[in-house]
RNA sequence: GGUCUGGUAGUUCAGCUGGUUAGAAUACAUGCCUGUCACGCAUGGGGUCGCGGGUUCGAGUCCCGUCCAGACCGCCA
């Protein structure tokens, strides 16, 4: 062993022993008469003095020492003069009797210190130093932590981890795959899973009955601050459940979690309808750790000769507490908000509710202080708020009122980061009516299984019929989904016929699952977390990247390894590619 | 595919309506300093203002194109 201690545990009673440390120079303060180290591994830092007047040579050795070169030392732990109570080894100091330097090391190009300056592109061009900061080496030991709870509560409630292939087949079906040549078999491809969903399903048909795996998936899908191209599920099965039994055992899972790793008690897991969410929240994810709800005023806006109003399905308004004083500057910019482009609301219409009882909107041409008292009284608007209405087509109107909803709340400060609020989202519809192709799109996915209560309109009516489809949302974020499957052939094809399959094209690429159908498939349902995400809300951040060791960019690029990267002829013959360009 | 923001010293940034030799902080180097812990003080080196073109007497600054990065929309069963 290079060392006998490791830099981050060393207290007062160690004082008088020899020891040896190795570490990385994280600061070199040279006194003149002494020199004070500070050597930096995993577990903390350590204190190195050296002092002029009683070892010159040793002395001279330290001060030639640049951030991060790598030295092992020995020395003997002393009671520090000036105690520091900020680190754990703040009693103690070593004055150091042997040097050795390991490796040097450039001057990195950003200091590796909590608050660095080095900017993203060039921390990921770095990533090996910037995993050496406290941020990213306490977020990747938060991400082992998570897991090995999952694993923990998983094997307790007798739940085996069974890998699945990497290399699969490609399916027209939800993302984009990414694809893999295969060099022994000519002119064919594999796939990378989107996830290991027909799998999972197929070890149930199997008969292990509780499966979970932590596994990678990969989607060949735009980037977002929270989406990677290849990323990590919690993926998990059961057979023998309904809904109500999923929903317990990943209700426990979760609360394990937050017990577990944060100390946190969850003891409530609302449970809402997709249709409710919509309406109340304006977002089939609420974040529900503030109130701010929408509220219907069709009814009290309408046959009043206003015909933005006359002309939409839905009228809906949201409450914002003591907003009566909003200037005109602070509502113009709340309507440039939900006009732009993203939102892409036609207008914004608001009505204060003053201190002295008067009130004042947009539209008072058309609503006389008496129709405004009626919207006061229905969205239950005291004296000194500001209802903010939006007006149109309903699913639309309610996700800008939704979007509103969230850009308000992180401008009044209303989402606590440290707050947890977990929520089941339930009944989704199944299916959804795609108007240019003349076919439906599964909401969730083509295994997804109707609710027993709509079965009788499989074939007379499916574009209404409710899904046995779950979300876990935490804090406005979808952590979790699934849902019952499918388990029978004939409503599988059913379902694909729906999707617009036609047989030859479903035997061909879900051959394999309807066979296993046939053989005695059990009922089974499961679910899948994304791990990466979970991690950023349990670190409290928005970001999943500095939860992932080795990330990649906006474009899908690692930089540090450069890749994706082009071939060489050699290999492009062997894989009989031809490329345009 | 689209919208927006940014690109200036190793790094993070400032640089106004176009006008002397492009600045600050930090990092780095050298010297001084015996209790620092973001040590302090002094001195110094460090720039193809992303790239290409244009307007102009004159461009870091304005215009066009392009590349790169980031945020978002589409997309993500």
């Amino acid at each position: 062993m290079l060392r006998t201690y490791n830099c981050g545990e060393l207290n007062s009673k160690n004082i008088g022993e020899t020891v040896t440390l190795a570490g990385w120079v994280q600061r070199n303060r040279d006194l003149g008469g002494m020199t004070f180290i500070d050597l930096r591994d995993r577990y903390g830092v350590t204190q190195l003095v050296f002092n002029m007047e009683l070892d010159m040579s040793i002395c001279k050795k330290a001060r030639q020492l640049g951030r991060e070169f790598v030295i092992q030392i020995k020395g003997e732990v002393l009671e520090r003069e000036n105690k520091n109570t900020n680190i754990l080894t703040g009693e103690i100091e070593i004055l150091v009797t042997e040097i050795v330097l390991l490796n040097p090391s450039k001057n990195p190009p950003f200091t590796i210190e909590d608050h660095t300056d080095g900017g993203d592109e060039l921390r990921m061009q770095y990533r090996y130093l910037d995993i050496r900061r406290n941020l990213i080496k306490e977020n990747l030991m938060l991400r082992h932590r998570i897991s090995s709870e999952v694993r923990n509560y998983l094997d307790n409630c007798g739940f085996i981890e069974v890998e699945t292939p990497y290399l699969i087949k490609s399916t027209p079906e939800g993302a984009r795959d990414f694809i893999v040549p295969s060099r022994m078999n000519k002119n064919e491809f594999y796939a990378l899973p989107q996830s290991p969903q027909t799998f999972k399903q197929l070890l149930m048909v199997g008969g292990i009955d509780k499966y979970y795996q932590i596994v990678k998936c990969f989607r060949d899908e735009d980037l977002r601050a929270d989406r990677q191209p290849e990323f990590t599920q919690i993926d998990c099965e059961m057979s023998f459940v309904e809904q109500e039994d999923i929903l317990n055992v990943f209700e426990g899972l979760t609360c394990h979690l937050f017990k577990s790793i944060l100390n946190i008690d969850i003891n409530s897991f609302p449970r809402i309808s997709y249709n409710d969410a919509m309406s109340l929240y304006g977002s089939d994810k609420p974040d529900i750790r503030f109130g701010m709800k929408l509220i219907d005023l069709t009814s009290l806006c309408q046959n009043h000769a206003f015909k933005v109003f006359d002309d939409a399905d839905l009228i809906a308004a949201i409450n914002v507490s003591n907003g009566a004083n909003y200037s005109r500057k602070e509502l113009d910019s709340l309507t440039d908000f939900v006009k732009s482009p993203q939102i892409g609301a036609s207008g914004l219409i608001y009505c204060k509710y003053n201190i002295d009882g008067t009130s004042k909107s947009s539209v008072d041409k058309f609503f006389d202080e008496k129709a405004r008292e009626k919207w006061k009284l229905k969205t239950n608007t005291k004296a000194g708020d500001l209802l903010l209405i939006i007006a149109g087509a309903t699913k639309h109107t309610q996700k800008c009122l939704g979007a509103l909803r969230l850009h308000l709340a992180e401008k009044l400060s209303l989402r606590n980061p440290k707050e947890f609020a977990p929520l089941w989202v339930i009944d989704f519809p199944l299916l959804d009516w795609d108007k240019n192709e003349k076919k439906f799109n599964a909401i969730h996915h083509p295994f997804t299984a109707p609710k027993k209560e709509d079965l009788d309109k499989l074939e007379s009516d499916p574009g209404s019929m409710r899904a046995n489809a779950y979300d876990l949302v935490l804090n406005g974020n979808e952590i979790g989904g699934g849902s019952i499957r499918i388990h029978e052939k004939g409503m599988q094809k059913t379902i694909f016929k729906h999707l617009g399959f036609s047989t030859k094209e479903a035997k061909n690429q879900f051959g394999f699952l309807m066979d296993a159908f046939e053989y005695g498939a059990p009922p089974h349902g499961g679910i899948a977390f994304g791990f990466d995400r979970l991690c950023a809300l349990f670190g409290g951040e928005e970001s999943i990247r500095d939860f992932i060791a080795f990330p990649k960019n906006n474009s899908g690029k690692d930089i540090m390894i450069d890749s994706p990267s082009p071939l060489n002829s050699a290999q492009l013959d062997e894989l009989n590619i031809n490329l345009k360009d």
